[in-house]
DNA sequence: ATAGCGATTATGTATATACATATTGAAACG
DNA sequence: CGTTTCAATATGTATATACATAATCGCTAT
C-alpha cells in the first residue's frame, strides 16, 4: 500500500499529502466544477484514487468540514455546503502601529482618568451583572500634530485590578492591557456617527462631521476586562479585512 | 494502553478525547496560568497524562499551533506563542436577512442597469489590469417604506458573462452572485461618509449626514468578479463581529 | 578553544487497524 | 400495508507503529 506510484508529477510542490488531498478538494469546489449539493467522492474511494490510507484523506476531509467548505453526513457522504458563510477575517492593528505605518510620528495623549462605581450604563457597556469598581479613561491618539483618534475606554477594575496602578499618561491602555491580560472573547461593534461637540472638540473637526466608531467590548474567561470605543474623522480612517472563506 | 482509567470525574462531557486536551491547554492560556514563552508539555508527557496515544495529543496541539494559540519547535517543544494576533471574525449577512430578522418586509428595487467598457477608475475599483466589459448596477434595499441601503456595483463581465443577460429589477445582484460563482477570496474596506447630494437623495436623508459605507471586492479563483459598496444612514446600521482568538 | 560530527530528541506525516455511531435501505413481521 | 428490525455503510475517533526531518547537545579531533 505504500509503493508511492509516482504518476503524479503534476503538483511536485512540498505539499504534504494531506494537504495536496485538501487543495485539490478546495479548488474543485471554487472553481465551481462542484456546485453546491455535490456528493464528494467517498473517503475510500479518494484513498484509492491517492493511494493513500483513509486517516490521511479523513484528516483533509474534517479540515474542509470544520473551514465550513463541506458538510459530512453519515453513511451518505460529504457534500459541498450551499451558501458560503460570508465569515470576515478583520484584523484591528494597533493604532501606534497604523501610524506609524503612515510615516508619522506617534503619540499618545491622557485626557481623563477617573476612578468610580460603574453606574448602569457602564455596567451595560461592560456587561457586568453587578455594580463593581471601573477606571474611565478618556485618550488621544495622534498622527504627527493632528489628532487620530479619540479613545473613550472603561476597564472592570474587578477582573484587572493592577489597572487602577496605573497612570496611563503617555501609555494608552490598549497596549498596556494586552501584555496583561489574554482575551478569550470580543465583539466588534463598527458604525458611523455625527461628531457632537465633545469629539468635534478633541478631534479638531466640525461638529456633525461623520466618524467612523469603532466600539470593542472584551472577556478573559467569562469575565468582562474592557469596553472601548474609538472615534476616527471619517477621512483619516479605513477598516480593511482581507478574507478567504476556507483557512487552506 | 485502552484500559481507559476513569479517574478524570471532572469533565464528563462528550467531548472527543482531542478536543478536550485541546480546550484544557487553551484555557490554562487563556487564563494566563501559561503565559506567552511558557513550554507546554511534552507531546509524551500529555500522551502519559492523559493516558492516550501521541496521535491522539498531536491532533490537539496541532490545532492549536494552526489557530495560532501556540508555537511549534522540532526538538525544543511546543510553546505559548506571544502576541494574540487581534484577528476578528466579522461576518457580513444577507441584507434581506438583516432587514428581515428586524421584522420589517424587505425589498430591492433597481435604480440603474448599464453595460459598459471598463474605464480606468472602474478598472481601478475591480483590480482589472486590462479594459473589459463590466455591468454598472445601482440599486436600493429597502426596510419596510425606509431605503435602508443603497447598493453601487460592478460586476466583471468577462468572469461571470450570465449577469450581463440577467435584468436584476428586483433580485439583487449579491444573493444572485453568491449561488453562481464561489469566491476564493474578498477584501472589506470599512469607513464613515457624508452623504453627497446623489446619496442623500437616494436614502431619503439630508446631504451631509454620516453614512457608514462597507466596500467589498471579491475575486473567484484569480479572476476580479464584483466590486460593490453599500452605503448605510448611520442610525441605520452597525456592524458587529464577535469572536475567539482561536476556533476551539 | 572551536569547528565538525554524530547521537538524541521532539515534532511531522503517514499507515494499518479497530471499534463506535449514525443513518439508510431492505427484509421480516404483525 | 405499515411498522419494526437488522445489516450494510460512511464517517468519527482512537491506537500502535514507522520513518522523516529539524534542532540541539555533547563529544572528538584539529
Amino acid at each position: 500500500m505504500s509503493l508511492v506510484e509516482t504518476d503524479d508529477v503534476e503538483g511536485g510542490e512540498s505539499l504534504s499529502l494531506h494537504q495536496r488531498i485538501l487543495s485539490d478538494i478546495r479548488d474543485k469546489i471554487l472553481s465551481g466544477a462542484w456546485a453546491p449539493g455535490h456528493r464528494i467522492p467517498f473517503e475510500h474511494e479518494l484513498t484509492a484514487q491517492y493511494n493513500c490510507s483513509r486517516m490521511t484523506v479523513n484528516k483533509a476531509l474534517s479540515q474542509l468540514a470544520k473551514a465550513g467548505l463541506i458538510e459530512r453526513r453519515r453513511r451518505s457522504g460529504s457534500f459541498v455546503r450551499q451558501p458560503q458563510s460570508q465569515a470576515a477575517v478583520l484584523e484591528l492593528h494597533d493604532i501606534r502601529i497604523e501610524v506609524e505605518a503612515l510615516g508619522l510620528p506617534y503619540r499618545y495623549e491622557r485626557l481623563e482618568r477617573v476612578k468610580r462605581r460603574s453606574g448602569a450604563e457602564e455596567r451595560a457597556l461592560l456587561g457586568l451583572a453587578a455594580p463593581g469598581p471601573v477606571l474611565a479613561l478618556e485618550g488621544l491618539h495622534f498622527a504627527g500634530e493632528r489628532p487620530f483618534a479619540l479613545e473613550q475606554r472603561l476597564i472592570n477594575l474587578s477582573a484587572v485590578a493592577e489597572a487602577g496602578e496605573e497612570e496611563f499618561l503617555e501609555i494608552a491602555p490598549g497596549p498596556w492591557l494586552i501584555g496583561r491580560v489574554p482575551w478569550s472573547e470580543a465583539e466588534h461593534r463598527i458604525r458611523a456617527m455625527a461628531a457632537d461637540e465633545t469629539i468635534a472638540d478633541a478631534l479638531d473637526i466640525d461638529a456633525g462631521a461623520p466618524c467612523l466608531v469603532v466600539e470593542r467590548r472584551t472577556w478573559s474567561a467569562e469575565h468582562p476586562v474592557t469596553h472601548v470605543r474609538f472615534v476616527y474623522p471619517a477621512e483619516s480612517h479605513t477598516l480593511v479585512a482581507r478574507f478567504t472563506p476556507s483557512q487552506g
